[in-house]
This record gives C-alpha cells, sequence and structure tokens, in this order.
DNA sequence: CAACTGAATACTGTCGACAGTTTACAGTTG
DNA sequence: CAACTGTAAACTGTCGACAGTATTCAGTTG
C-alpha cells in the first residue's frame, strides 16, 4: 500500500494550529455519527470537552459551516447539517460528472503500483462480501473511492470531490442504509479497475460515472422505503 | 432582468451575523483587488476598519480560509492567496466538466424569459466590444457565466462552481489580463445561447465546455507572455 | 562595510468576562 | 386543565487583555 508521507516533527508543530485540529476533530465526531444528524452543537461544551476556550471553536465552527457540514443561527447556535433527498441528488448530479473525470483521469495516469493498489482493495471487498461484514465494506468502498480519485493526480478535483462526499456521507447518517446489496456495487469496481487497467479512458469514466448514478438510484430506493414508514 | 428577491428587514436581522458580514466584506477586497495577491492581511487593521474585535475577524478568516481565498501560517498571518499556472490548469479541469453539466441543465430548464435574458447580456457584450470598453465587458462575462450557472437549476452546482471562479479571478488578479481579445470570446457566448434556445442539450454542453477550455488556453498564452519578461 | 547579535516592536493565539438573546419552567388566570 | 405570562437559566456574540512568537532595526564586531 502507499505509505503517507511522513510528516516531520517541525512541520506538525508548525501547521497544527489549534482551531485546525479542532476543526477535524469535530469534523470527525460528526462523520462517525457522535454528534447527530440536526443536533445542536454547544460550543462551551466542546470547549470543555478539548481543553480550550470557546475562541478556536466558534472558529472551527465557522470552516465547517463553509464546508456545509454545519449551518448556524443566529443567536441559536449551529447545528449538524441535515440533508434532504433533494439537496442529495444535487450532489450527486455534480459527482457524477466528476466521477467521469476521475476514471478518465486515473485510466491515463494511474501506476503499476497504484493498479495494483486498487486490485487489492477489490479484492478485500470481495473478502468482506464473502464474509458479509457490511461494515469492513462500507469503509473499503470509502477507500477505494479516495485512492482513485487521489490516483487522478488533480489536487483540487480531489478537494471538490471529498467536499461533496462529506456531504453525501452526512445523508447516510440519516439512518438510510444504501440500500442494495453490496456485492453488485463490487462487480461495478471490478470493471472500472479493468477498464482503467486497460487504459481505457472513455470506458473508465463511463463506468464510474454509472457507478456513481447507481449508487444514486440506491439512495432513492433506500429513501423511498424509509418515507414509507 | 430577474429582479431580486426582496429581502424582508427580518431576515437581514436575523442572517447577519457579524463574522458573516465580515465575511462578505473581506472577500469583496480580495475580490477587487484591494488586498493584493500575497499581501498578508492584519487583523487589528481590519478590525479598526470595521469597527469591531478581533474576533468576528478571526471567524471569517477561517471561513475564507475554507474556500481558499486565503491561506494562514501559524504565528505569521493570513495570506491571500496566490494561484499558480498549474494550481489554475487543475482548476480549469475541474470547471470544464461543469461547465459542460451547465450547458445541458440550462437547454433542458431555461424559461423564455430566462433565454432573453441571456440574449440580453450577450447583445450588451457586443455593445461593449464596440465601444472597446474592456472593463465593462469583462463585468458583464462574468455576469455572463453567473446567470447560466444560476439557471442551470442545481444550488450545490452553483455554489461549487462559484468557488473555482472565485479561486480563477483571484489568479487574474495576479497581473495577467484575459490575453485574447473580447470579441472573439464573445461569439462563443451566442453560439451557447443558440445551441440553449434550440434545446440541443448535447451540443450547448459542448460547446460551454469548449468556451471553458478555449478561456483556459487564453490563460497560458497570458502566463507565457508574462514569463517572458 | 558586510555580517551578526540583541533588544524593542508588532502581531498572532488564546483566554476569561460581560452583555444580549433565546429557551425552559414555574406560576397564574380564564 | 389548557393557555398564557413572566422570570430564571443557559448559551451565544463580542470584547479587551495578556502571553508568546516573528520581525524589525539599531548597535556591534570582524
Amino acid at each position: 500500500m502507499t505509505p503517507p508521507p511522513a510528516p516531520t516533527p517541525l512541520q506538525l508543530v508548525q501547521s497544527n494550529s489549534l482551531p485546525a485540529l479542532v476543526h477535524a476533530e469535530i469534523e470527525q465526531l460528526i462523520l462517525r455519527g457522535e454528534l447527530a444528524i440536526g443536533q445542536r452543537v454547544n460550543e462551551s461544551e466542546l470547549a470543555t470537552r478539548f481543553g480550550t476556550s470557546r475562541g478556536p471553536i466558534r472558529e472551527a465552527l465557522r470552516a465547517l459551516e463553509e464546508s456545509r457540514l454545519v449551518r448556524s443561527e443566529k443567536h441559536r447556535g449551529v447545528f449538524v447539517r441535515e440533508i434532504s433527498v433533494a439537496e442529495a441528488d444535487e450532489i450527486y448530479d455534480v459527482r457524477e460528472v466528476l466521477d467521469q473525470l476521475v476514471g478518465q483521469r486515473v485510466a491515463e495516469r494511474a501506476t503499476p503500483t497504484e493498479l495494483a493498489d486498487l486490485e487489492a482493495v477489490v479484492a478485500e471487498m470481495d473478502a468482506a462480501t464473502a464474509t458479509q461484514d457490511l461494515k469492513r465494506y462500507h469503509a473499503l468502498n470509502l477507500k477505494f473511492h479516495d485512492m482513485l480519485v487521489a490516483f487522478a493526480g488533480n489536487a483540487r478535483l480531489t478537494e471538490t470531490y471529498r467536499l461533496l462526499t462529506k456531504e453525501l456521507l452526512l445523508f447516510r447518517l440519516r439512518g438510510l442504509q444504501d440500500g442494495g446489496g453490496f456485492a453488485v456495487s463490487n462487480t461495478e469496481h471490478r470493471a472500472v479497475v479493468d477498464a482503467i487497467a486497460a487504459r481505457d479512458c472513455a470506458r473508465a469514466g463511463q463506468l464510474l460515472r454509472q457507478h456513481a448514478a447507481k449508487s444514486r438510484a440506491r439512495m432513492h430506493k433506500a429513501a423511498a422505503v424509509a418515507a414509507r414508514k
């Protein structure tokens, strides 16, 4: 697997401002569902929790607001954002075209090592499917797409993509699991990797876009089921 | 022209938090070039300028950092970001596919009124071309693309697009004007509007994407000229 | 005269406090 | 007993202050 670039202690001290740390921490809290969707976020509580004053917390929250993970109402506080189906739909619109671009670029640029890494993850997902380990599958799935966009070699594309993905994660946390089974999804992954291996840019792009479209369809299905209750 | 939805005074008081106001204000300062590229932004100075303490300023800067208009170094301050050609290139990569999507969607959804508005702006740009009013042309150009993305009817797409556009504006402020003449660009605009009027989604998408690509090419040309000196 | 060293200055990072607003709740009235 | 009202508590919005870190510049030395 690609080793993460070792951060020197120097960089660590220089870059890690308190607000940045808190920002990352709160983001994890939200993305892991420890702060429930729609819930109000208490500044003082977080401050004592992290052992800081409210200043850095507020700065972090302002950044999180900009990245749309929270929404804030004057004098009432900030709330973990809840994404409607309509909004998720809008996000998918954008994500689809980005995924297509990702597929094309990766097919152009992926090194043999990267390709092997992708294949390894797909294999792991097969293993997870075999043992019905849905949680593991989910994590691997995220990792797979994360690697893809990284291998596309465009930092801004990565940035944009991850922003949207985080927001979609927010939606998933609303309680609707990815409807359809997971084995289905992995055959799609494999097809994408194959197209990349064959350096078929157009096809890789198409497949990845379709994959996103199907993911969207699954979301709709799950939402419909949830709405029926 | 589409009238802006009148904001009730109630909403005005409710939504306008001090950091949000300051955020918008500083953004304008940057985008209008009053804060030079690469320049350090002085918190205290801004605070006295806006008549607030440094708290709200810092919150606004954290949001601006998230939207990549400024970059901050610990204990050294925040700086107006400078975009390299390579970065601008990355942004254009993403922008092109977004533009294609915009073109498709607008061709699908644009109302007759909206279409008329677009045509009006193109006509104005022609007028600006006739009088060699480059500044006016530039403003209209921004407006044109802004309207397009708005008419695509996808809030998240608009959001994403505008984020990238602002960053590119940052690049243009670095001193390189859009290289080629402007009349060229407007024939492209007209072609896009025609395709939209004909409800030819595929064509509108293609044209708008090509338009972005050409804009990128112009940028390269200008950058090359600037580098030669 | 250039390179270096040290103090003084300017600015950021963080905190605690206070004012103003919303929310929760107990008491009151029809 | 339900609806309403007023008060208390909780929390946000904002500020001023202090500590610690970069930067500047004058003085010094080779």
